[in-house]
DNA sequence: CGGGATTTTGATTCCAATCAAGTCCGGTGG
DNA sequence: CCACCGGACTTGATTGGAATCAAAATCCCG
């Protein structure tokens, strides 16, 4: 599994705040690309650079001492990641496929948001989309069953990637069983029984079609 | 269970923000008092105030609708809460145990963040605090046994509340099971444990001594 | 001292983890 | 083109840890 297709037309949430930063000074980030499972930057390192991802999926990840892997968020085109309070990154990024991020000098925003009003209001925004972002990882990890977490997770990503009825993931099983705190069987499992109940197809792998949407909000909980 | 002693001497992480509300302007704030368990406000009402704590706790949660509740955060004197982007309000306010809180119009800050740029890094900082301790529970929700999630949590609450070894909650048993995601008679079996393991004395309900915080420090990974 | 709520403890059940094979690809080389 | 290989994914059998169900103990307050 090298070429993972990794197409992501999505209309990030945060896509308004990244404007300011692409659109007018292009000059002012430095393109970079990552192929698969690259390492983008790792948790305890220099925080000097926060990105936005032009392209591809990017994955925010906490490692434990004993081996297990907690994914924080996935970031796809628009979004920002890599920003935080401190100076030492609390946790690493990774390429989930072939990606192309821009990176932007943290240091320089301090002075610049001073100056630009607007700047700032954008940053404030991210800031708390972020805040929110995070909080609904919270409540998918809180306690919810397998499949209330899974389909949730299938809802969320259909809504960051695309919003028809088929969905295309660019994570493994691995992944998304790191992200909602199961394991790759569980995840696995799940999606079969969705797929047995008629609220899923599952023409390939990476390929979720949507069957039947008002269920699997139910069943989101 | 009515009058619960809430003491809270607090160093709270965000009391640089709340700074120049309550300093600069007290008039701009108004102080409210809220009886144990009284509801600061509602998930899905109109999101006017964001408020300070001034003494007590106030938990912020979400109700599913079969009953569950899910609780997001605790917060002490100094913190920030209510402040979300969006006219709605995602989750619910209420008191833990008797508060003081002051009440900000939220409309009233755009148009001072945009003047005092001193305020809108406060404001930012406040929003990447609060991203980043919604980040630390989702670790905390993740992929984590029963243990690690409670002696997590004496270790946050500890630090939140006070430093020296003697932990007073503000909160029981049920809220603590809310915030992890488990049960109230697994709290209540891991901290009976975590005391056979002489790791913690438990002198009252909600008084906990540290015997061992280097032996709880391993246990919460 | 009594009564109700909260907490603790005990017994059992159930869901997801673990352990263990299989199956399905996509890629490679004969 | 096909056999093979290896990794990702699926499926099955069993175990284990937390939920549930149930009861006792404790605390708080009148």
């Amino acid at each position: 599994m090298k070429t993972q297709s990794c197409t992501n037309p999505s209309l990030a949430r945060q896509a308004i705040l990244a404007h300011s930063f692409a659109g007018a000074e292009p000059q002012m980030g430095s393109v970079q690309n990552f192929v698969q499972d690259r390492e983008i930057f790792a948790q305890g390192a220099a925080a000097e650079y926060f990105y936005k991802v032009v392209s591809g999926v990017v994955r925010t990840c906490k490692f434990l001492v004993d081996g297990r892997r907690q994914i924080d968020a996935f970031h796809v085109a628009g979004d920002i990641f890599g920003l935080e309070p401190g100076a030492e990154r609390p946790l690493s990024a990774e390429a989930v496929c072939d990606c192309t991020v821009i990176a932007y000098r943290k240091n320089r925003l301090d002075g610049m948001a001073v100056h630009d009003k607007n700047l700032s209001w954008e940053l404030l925004s991210f800031a708390m989309s972020g805040m929110e972002q995070a909080r609904e990882h919270s409540f998918l990890l809180g306690r919810r069953s397998a499949v209330e977490k899974v389909a949730g997770f299938l809802l969320a990503w259909a809504e960051k990637s695309q919003r028809d009825s088929m969905i295309s993931l660019a994570m493994s099983r691995q992944d998304i069983a790191d992200y909602l705190g199961l394991t790759i069987e569980t995840v696995s499992r799940t999606l079969s029984q969705l797929e047995r109940d008629n609220v899923i197809d599952l023409p390939s792998v990476r390929q979720i079609h949507v069957l039947n949407l008002e269920l699997l909000e139910d069943l989101a909980a």
